[in-house]
Parts: C-alpha cells; sequence; structure tokens
DNA sequence: AACAGATTTTACCTGCGAGTAACATTACTC
DNA sequence: GAGTAATGTTACTCGCAGGTAAAATCTGTT
C-alpha cells in the first residue's frame, strides 16, 4: 500500500466538503440535500462536517459565497474597465456563459435554488445575487468610478434603467442556460453574439431615453 | 349562529386545498410546505387531503398544473392571431406582467421552484413550462397554422431562433418580475414597453439573419 | 516513550412530517 | 325514520435526516 495517509489538514478537508455539498446541492437542492451523502463524497463521516462547518444551513451558505465570489472574479476577469461600454458586455456575457458551461453546478447553487427557505438563508442568497446584479448593473451603466468616458451618441443610464436591462440580462442569460443544453454544438461565444444581437440596439435606445410605443 | 353549514361538496373542497395549497407552496417551497398547514387553511384536516388528492405530490402537480393551465389562458387572450406579430408580441408579454401582478403565487409556483425533486415532480413541472415556453415560442415565430402574413421587413424564424429567442424573453419577464417590486409605481404596461424597447429592434435584426460581432 | 492536540468515527437521541386506520357526523333518498 | 353514501375528525405509526456525546486514532513534539 503506497498513500494510506486518510488523515489530511483541515483547510483540504473544509474545501473538499463545500465541493461536495456544492454537488449534492445543486443535484438536489437545499432541502433533499443529505448531509450524509455530502460527507460520504468528501470521503468524510458526517460529524466532521458538523465540526468544521457548523450547521447545514452553515454550509450551504459557505456555498453561496464561494460560488458568487468565483463568479465575481469570471467577470471582473474579463470585463475590464479600459474597455468601451459595447466591448465591456460583449466580454462580460461571454465570461458568464463561459462560467455556466464550465461549472454548471456553482451557477445552479447561485441561482436555481430559488424555493423559500427560512430567513437566514433567504438573506444570504439575496446578499449573493445582489452582489451579481451589482456587476451586471456596473457592467451596463457606464461606471464614474472607472473614469470610462461615455461614448457622444449614449448618455448615461439613471440607476433604474441600468438596474432594468442588469435584471433582464440575468434573467435571460440565466434561462439561455438551459437552451444551451439543447443545443450543444452553440458555445459560449456563439450564445453571447445571439444575445448581444437580441440587445444591443435596443439598449441604445433605452440608454438614449426612447420608448417604445405600441404601434398603430 | 347563521351557517354552521361546514359540510361542503367535494369539487368545492378541492378547489379550496388547490388553492390553499398554492398559496403554501409559494411562500415556503415544495419540502418546507407542511400538508398539515394547507389542510388548516383549506379549513379542513389532514387526510381529507389524502382523500381527494392523493399524496403531496399529487397535490403539488394538480396545483403547477392548474397554474399553468390559466396562464396559458391569459396569453392566448390577449394574443389573438389576427393582430402584428408585433402586436401580438406587445399584447403577450402584457398579459404576463399582468399575471405576474395580480397572481404572483402562481407565477412562484411555476417557475420559482427550481430546486430538483423527485423525478416524478420534475416531469410535471417539466410538461408545463415546456407547455409555457411553446406557448412564447409560437409568440415569437410567426405561426403557419394562423395564417398569418409574414411581413416583408421579417423572414420566418428557425425553430431553433424563435427559441433561443422564447427563452430569453421568459428569462428576462422572471427576473423583472423581481425589479418591479422594487419599483411598485411602474405597471405591467410600464414594464412592457421598458422591455419591448429593449428586445424589439434586436429581434428584428435576429429575424433578418443579422448577427451581432465584436467591435473593432 | 509519553504527552498534547488535531483528526476522525461509532452509535446514539430527537423531532418532525408524510401517510393511515378507525371512528364520527351530516345529508340525502325512499 | 331507517339505511347509506358522502363528508369529516382524532389519534396514531413510521422512517428519515439533522444534530451530538463520547471515544478512538493518528501526528508531531520534547
Amino acid at each position: 500500500m503506497s498513500q494510506r495517509s486518510k488523515r489530511l489538514p483541515r483547510a483540504v478537508r473544509e474545501q473538499q466538503m463545500i465541493d461536495a455539498a456544492i454537488q449534492v446541492f445543486s443535484e438536489r437542492g437545499y432541502h433533499s440535500a443529505i448531509v450524509t451523502e455530502i460527507a460520504e463524497r468528501a470521503g468524510v463521516s458526517k460529524p466532521m462536517v458538523y465540526l468544521y462547518l457548523g450547521s447545514k444551513e452553515d454550509l450551504f451558505l459557505a456555498c453561496v459565497r464561494s460560488c458568487a465570489r468565483e463568479l465575481t472574479a469570471a467577470l471582473q476577469e474579463y470585463a475590464r474597465p479600459e474597455l468601451t461600454p459595447e466591448q465591456r458586455l460583449w466580454q462580460g456575457l461571454t465570461a458568464f456563459f463561459t462560467f455556466v458551461a464550465d461549472y454548471p453546478e456553482r451557477w445552479n447553487v447561485l441561482y436555481q435554488q430559488a424555493a423559500k427557505h427560512g430567513s437566514t438563508i433567504a438573506a444570504g442568497v439575496a446578499e449573493a445575487r445582489d452582489q451579481i446584479l451589482l456587476d451586471v448593473t456596473r457592467l451596463v451603466r457606464d461606471d464614474p468610478a472607472t473614469g470610462q468616458q461615455t461614448p457622444p451618441d449614449r448618455t448615461r443610464m439613471s440607476d433604474k434603467e441600468a438596474e432594468f436591462v442588469a435584471r433582464a440580462l440575468v434573467g435571460a442569460a440565466d434561462s439561455l442556460t438551459d437552451w444551451m443544453r439543447s443545443y450543444p454544438d452553440e458555445g459560449p461565444e456563439q450564445v453571447t453574439r445571439r444575445l448581444m444581437t437580441m440587445v444591443w440596439v435596443g439598449m441604445g435606445n433605452a440608454h438614449a431615453g426612447q420608448i417604445w410605443s405600441p404601434p398603430g
């Protein structure tokens, strides 16, 4: 027997537990997820999970925060502030679809877990989602902190409008995640292009304060 | 004591149970929903629910189907086939946002219940959602069954493209549901206008086969 | 070798909620 | 008003999963 060393340092075990938990929560949903199964997948017995992570709720919140952190990082990696708004949006959406394609479980834990839970969990999930939404809102609105010049043809968006566009984008992107599964030959870039086709011109109109009106 | 008649015919009680169940499922999510509470809200004791509706799963599926039926009806009521594509989309979206504003619990049961459940439930929910998605796809694509003339500037969409647009729209609309709660002065018509502003031109481009390309 | 502290497990308690058996009551029919 | 079918309730069983006490085993230190 080569390496029988089952004993591992706490930091490593904790990460294994969180990874296993993300898998199980993603597959089964919060309530149907069984702590014992999470422990098994992490190669450990149940009391270890409680010793290191506290409770099932704490464990879930740790997962949510971990996933949110990674997605935020991916977004900020791609959507560099020195790009034009159009390029930033393009890169941001690409980052999103790439993330979902690469780590579907993580996206699942973040967003497909809409069932109402206890107030503690609901608050944690809401916080994580608000963070993502804030990232996207910044992506959509020209951020003054970046010193990015607003192109002459695009006026600044109000917060309200930016939040509207951000919510619509996140919702559409989330939903398109399923569409991607139906058409496996469509990669992240292709889906991004389609979505840009669909929304970019209209976003320009919204920026410019134009509002669609019913014909006739 | 005026009317002590607690006894009610089965059809009425069943409907009361389903209404109560929609409420509770919407508030708590499937797993956290407690059958006893549903029974109480329906003014009845637990075994009645099992006698009339079968099991918790059956009850939930009955709720899902009921909600789907009503939403489909609302969509078809507004999006008359004799309208132009633009008007139909406008009316369809208006119907949707009106429905969500009027019956948030029903929408909740249909879509905010993404957690993975047992295969029976998952299948039922998937079926209901596919129905809605099909309705929207028909709304987006010019439906040959209606004999609707395709305007000269808009070519027929392929199924793939129509499904893409439909998914994006449903996802955006779903997500904008939350946005509406943050801005209570925005009614269904106003939200519909904003969404039309954002997507209508782009949808035309997608129809015409134009695809956005990264600048530079 | 002996001790300390971290890692890990076995074996349990506990509450809660789905589902049911048996019994009670009202209303309808002839 | 006797019989019967529908409507309704009380009071249970049972299994499952979250959480824990107590003990065991490993690893490093002096």
